[in-house]
RNA sequence: GCCCGGAUGGCGAAACUGGCAGACGCACGGGACUUAAAAUCCCGGGUCCUUAACAGGACGUGACGGUUCAAUUCCGUCUCCGGGCACCA
């Protein structure tokens, strides 16, 4: 059949139109004030403002809208809305770059990033927009940062820390990969000594842990990643004494150790070569120092190329002994590369029968090792006389181990700890992997931290009545290393809230991470200019379990997510949130790569959406990014794909232009109950329809399965247009206003514009979404097949629900399954009605 | 090393609760329409074997084994790919 010019779908043409009418209605996706319905938040991860969107973005955001259109189409309030993650670094470069200034740099590209969402018809409710870079809103991060350091939550302290050279910045924990910068893959973290805020996310490290449990809307993967992050481990602390005060550090040393059951078999300890002692311990021995310093180099080095697992052990012995308290003995101190400073207390005991690691050090320096633990399943003469060693079980009892020998490890953990601490010298304790949150940064464009130095009165926090404490915009930014505000003493000298003598501003802005762990509460009351938000406004919109569905990249799933985790108990706490927990339900999903590589400048395989758009339309890119890979996924981004479902989209205009009909009488009566047998099925195919793509939208949310039923029923009615049978315009009518209603949350435009081709009007947020007719669905008859000893043989076609006993009866008086079992003997006939049928012969 | 995913035609994938493997789409091949092309519409297709054809048979969801009348689906062992954690004491 030939296509005429008006048959041909003009995707820019259709959307230009829509776009137009959109834009003159900015209400349109206006979550509503006062309402009766139910609420529903989904919120999609904010975007940073970096010029463009790429496929990720599109991917991510057209799932989220496809969910709000959805539940706007199911009758609830929806909160659906958008911001910038704008603060950060790129700003920065760009400026040095360019010479432009990062806040002018970094609007214009919110504008046209904004533009696209816009063209790509994503339905935010832009009356909400949060901007992070404004002081509308990171005078609210100051204000949270003073709460906390009322509360002792900020605080102040020299430590190490993760300094890149490439950002000429702190990093946080959290954004050190594999010893590298997180935005620098290939840049090696470097340690500093530095002054720095700390935030104190270890105060809810078991409130963290234990909620996670919670989280049954999380994706597994993400809550286990969360879990050893946060690194929860009970043992115990034992102290060694040295028999004499060392130095300025002390007399004992104390030791973290998850297995206080093997105490009698330590045979050393080992230190951390930064563990304070250990200087103590040099004194003047410049053989000794350069020992240590050697280990210490070697230490640096592997934890900067992140592979610290893989250095060769290494130790030296300080020439001190320190007494087991359990036994009495005394045990050589020794310094070790492998023993880590930052976790426990940068000491261990070494028990070389029973720790792998332990092992490996004793055999290369030719420690003792002492058997104290047998497995349980072992024959413990054998093993007494040739162990295989180490063995670590926690399947064993003690031997060799004074009162303590014969008790099971598990018992014997608990009561040597409740020993050591009823003698002094130890205690059960929980360590975590979890450290406080470093959130100074050296760099200019960043929340600045409301803290002012006086020589006076020190430390003293900005009064909360002098926020926002403004960035200033001219400022020359370098990458010297030191803050960029240094240079701009208007904003550096200040007067102290104090004493009103001379002052110094921080100049540290915040980790951009602190915008993010809260935005989407500046959502729900975005323009309140007297709090962060109105705790009322909040307790509607999440409720008691926080945002109903969040979705967005795993890459956050440490991060962001555990910091919005943390940030929202510490609300908690401060009484400005009923909830526990910011997010209910999390959708984490897949990358959208190219050639099976991710998306890079540098291999040459970006997509831009922009491209997309203007060569297929919105509504393709959407649809494409949806039916191409179930959502959580990754996405291989083929270009004849997309063309694929340009194709469908031109079909579906077709199917529309060639048989919509509104202006006949009979468009808007009811489908009569009669019908040809190429109508009935017609019709029996669009219930099902609604019935398929309904459930995946609300199931398991597989898109690319919605759209591949939409495509069968458009198949079932283009087969039909050669049908000699009449198909009765009321019929075509309800197929017709019913794909409208399918593809309206997923392609918008097109729906719309279809909408409006059959008579109808109004936004189809405001349309119900279909109900399907149970009856309808349903098949008068049915086929099905028959197995002969598990193997297909035949086909028989019943009433639909037919009894099991003419089931069984039709099966086997088929003429292909008589021949499949002439002969032989029937043991059993299964019958699973309207499924199958197997026969078992023999 | 530990913990999570994943593996199904030439490709993206489907099969939701154990019940016809490969829906839908891409690419490909054939046909219709056209002076021609594009666009569009229709048809075909897992592999191998038998057959002139119509048909029919065997095999087939990473590998091997198990449970079951029946396994892509459940269980066990293993391989490969992706991700996370990793001298965490």
């Amino acid at each position: 059949m030939a296509t005429t010019r008006e048959e041909r779908y003009d995707a820019r043409q259709i959307e230009q139109k829509w776009f137009d009418r959109w834009q003159s209605d900015p209400s349109l996706y206006a979550a509503e004030a006062n309402s009766a319905k139910p609420k529903f938040y989904v919120l999609e991860m904010l975007p940073y403002p970096s010029g463009a969107l790429h496929m990720g973005h599109v991917r991510n955001y057209a799932i989220g809208d496809a969910l709000a259109r959805y539940m706007w189409m199911n009758g609830y309030n929806v909160l659906h809305p958008m911001g910038w993650d704008s603060f950060g670094l790129p700003a920065e470069n760009a400026a040095i770059k360019n010479n432009t200034p990062p806040k002018e740099w970094t609007l214009a590209n919110i504008a046209s990033m904004k533009k696209q969402m816009k063209r790509l018809g994503f339905a935010y409710d832009w009356s909400r927009e949060v901007t992070t870079c404004l002081p509308e809103y990171y005078r609210w991060n100051q204000w949270f940062f003073l709460k906390m350091y009322e509360q002792g939550l900020a605080y102040r302290k020299k430590s190490k820390v993760n300094w890149c050279p490439q950002c000429c910045t702190v990093l946080a924990n959290e954004q050190v990969v594999n010893g590298n910068c997180w935005r620098h893959e290939d840049t090696p973290v470097e340690q500093r000594e530095l002054e720095q805020w700390f935030l104190r996310i270890t105060k809810y490290a078991d409130e963290l842990l234990r909620d996670l449990e919670k989280l049954e809307g999380w994706p597994e993967k993400v809550r286990t990643m969360q879990r050893n992050w946060i690194g929860r481990s009970e043992g115990a602390l034992v102290d060694f004494d040295l028999g004499g005060t060392v130095g300025p550090a002390g007399s004992t040393i104390t030791v973290f150790t998850t297995r206080i059951d093997t105490i009698y078999g330590a045979t050393s300890l080992q230190l951390a070569p930064e563990h304070p002692i250990v200087k103590d311990m040099t004194g003047r021995d410049a053989d000794l120092r350069s020992k240590v310093d050697q280990l210490i180099a070697e230490q640096r080095k592997a934890k900067e190329v992140g592979d610290i697992g893989a250095i060769e052990k290494h130790g030296v012995f300080t020439g001190r002994y320190a007494k087991n308290p359990f036994t009495g003995e005394t045990v050589p101190v020794w310094v070790a590369n492998y023993i880590l400073t930052d976790y426990g207390t940068g000491a261990i005991m070494s028990v070389p029968a029973h720790d792998e690691r332990d092992y490996e050090f004793a055999r290369k320096y030719g420690l003792e090792i002492r058997l104290v633990i047998l497995p349980q399943s072992s024959d413990p003469e054998e093993t007494m006389a040739e162990p295989q060693l180490p063995f670590t079980t926690m399947d064993g009892f003690l031997v060799n181990s004074g009162e303590f020998s014969g008790i099971n490890c598990a018992d014997a953990i608990h009561k040597m700890a409740a020993f050591a601490e009823a003698k002094g010298f130890g205690k059960a304790t929980v360590t975590f992997r979890l450290k406080d949150w470093g959130v100074s940064r050296q760099r200019y464009w960043g929340t600045p931290i409301p803290m002012v130095f006086c020589e006076k009165d020190g430390i003293v926090p900005v009064a909360e009545k002098d926020l926002p404490v403004i960035l200033p915009d001219r400022v020359n930014v370098t990458l010297t290393g030191g803050s960029p505000l240094l240079s701009v003493p208007e904003f550096l000298n200040t007067t102290c809230p104090k004493c009103g003598g001379p002052a110094r501003r921080e100049t540290d802005t915040m980790d951009t991470f602190v915008d993010s762990s809260w935005y989407f509460y500046r959502y729900a009351d975005a323009r309140n200019e007297k709090a962060p938000f109105d705790s009322k406004t909040i307790a509607y919109w999440f409720g008691d379990e926080g945002i109903d569905q969040y979705i967005g990249g795993v890459e956050h799933a440490i991060l962001h997510l555990i910091y919005s985790r943390f940030w929202t108990k510490f609300m908690r706490d401060m009484g400005l949130v009923k909830n526990d927990e910011p997010v209910k339900r999390l959708f984490t999903q897949g990358m959208v790569i190219k050639d099976g590589a991710k998306m890079s400048k540098n291999r040459g395989n970006v997509v831009s959406p922009d491209e997309m758009v203007a060569r297929y339309g919105a509504d393709a890119a959407r649809l494409y990014s949806l039916f191409a890979a179930p959502p959580d996924r990754d996405l291989d981004w083929q270009d004849t794909g997309i063309e694929g479902i340009q194709r469908f989209l031109g079909r579906v205009y077709r199917f529309f232009v060639r048989n919509a009909q509104p202006e006949d009488p009979e468009w808007l009566q009811p489908v009569p109950s009669e019908l040809s047998a190429d109508a009935r099925a017609i019709q029996r195919k669009l219930h099902l329809t609604i019935k398929r793509v309904g459930d995946d939208f609300k199931g398991r949310w597989h898109f690319n399965t919605c759209i591949s039923a939409i495509m069968e029923l458009l198949n079932e009615v283009y087969g039909a247009e050669e049908s000699k049978d009449r198909i009765p315009v009321s019929l075509i009518a309800e197929v017709q206003r019913n794909i409208v209603l399918l593809l309206a949350p997923m392609a918008p435009y097109l729906a719309h514009e279809l909408w409006e081709m059959i008579g109808e009007e109004g936004n189809l947020l405001k349309a119900a979404w279909p109900k399907y007719d149970a009856a309808l669905a349903a098949l008068d008859e049915i086929e099905i097949p028959v197995q002969v000893n598990g193997k297909l043989r035949s086909r028989i076609i019943v009433p639909a629900g037919s009894a099991e006993d003419l089931i069984r009866e039709r099966a086997l008086a088929d003429e292909k399954v008589k021949t499949a079992i002439a002969g032989k003997q029937i043991v059993k006939v299964i019958v699973v009605p309207s499924k199958l049928v197997n026969i078992v012969v023999r």
